[in-house]
DNA sequence: TATTGACCTTATAGCGACTATATAGTTTTA
DNA sequence: TAAAACTATATAGTCGCTATAAGGTCAATA
């Protein structure tokens, strides 16, 4: 299987199948005499479960610990678990970074109707004089 | 007052303050004989603000828009509340977004305990065979 | 006076996870 | 046979900084 295939099958472009393997985190492939590169189905597993991970937001280096860990399959996985919850945590407190800002945001909008000029903007006066109810 | 007494005045890096003067959202400021740069009252207020605007999470492109409305102080300002509201909107779905993503990571942990070995473990076999209760 | 230290200058590279572009070679299709 | 579709590498761009290098300036100290 070429690149464009393996693409396709996974839903990835080609140049990120290459960029997967700069960083080490696909095995490079064999090539063709022509150096073209030639994917088996174990690609398509590995390059899949990057896609999953990624989707759940894992960074790279997240998913290079967790290659680590499933080439050692004997060990214990309470690492994997604690990775999970680490990155639970993570996505958690943007949550609530989030929802902080999203009030911040709402009562900003509330200072100002559509019916003024820029200079009398409730927006822009909340803004520019911090009254931003921070935190 | 030169670029450090700027810096720590606001908590800002110097590196930061030329940053945006690059970025053009910062005016260049005067110069001494010796090249230092100069600033006045103008430019801490400038910088408080764009900073407050960074708390918000604004783009420094919606900065920069934001100071294209404040240059034309007697139009309507319904646009800066439309750019508001934008930004809520892409607040409120990253908010959606995350919700979503934690209930994925929350089942996924659930199918595994930390006494298992990697090879068994249930949150890779979850990652690895896509059952990652999508949507 | 010499030098140390704190400040300032510019230019350049790095972060993360791609994405886009340029340039060129190869294969497949019409 | 020629065009379209694929492949290859190398390089730069995205965003908002942050870090590093290599140097110039200035005030206080030994």
């Amino acid at each position: 299987m070429r690149i464009g295939q393996l693409a396709q099958s996974v839903g990835v472009d080609t140049q990120t199948i290459r960029f997967y393997e700069r960083q080490g985190l696909l095995p490079p492939p064999g090539r063709q005499e022509n150096g073209y590169r030639v994917y088996t189905e174990k690609h398509v597993e590995r390059l899949a479960f990057i896609r999953r991970c990624r989707i759940l937001d894992l960074s790279l280096a997240e998913i290079h610990e967790l290659k680590r860990y499933q080439d050692d399959p004997h060990q214990s996985c309470t690492a994997v678990n604690a990775l999970l919850d680490d990155h639970i945590s993570h996505v958690r407190s943007q949550i609530t970074a989030l929802q902080a800002l999203e009030k911040q945001l709402v009562s900003l909008r509330a200072s100002c109707n559509d019916d003024r000029e820029v200079e009398a903007c409730g927006v822009l006066a909340g803004i520019s004089e911090g009254n931003m109810h921070q935190q």
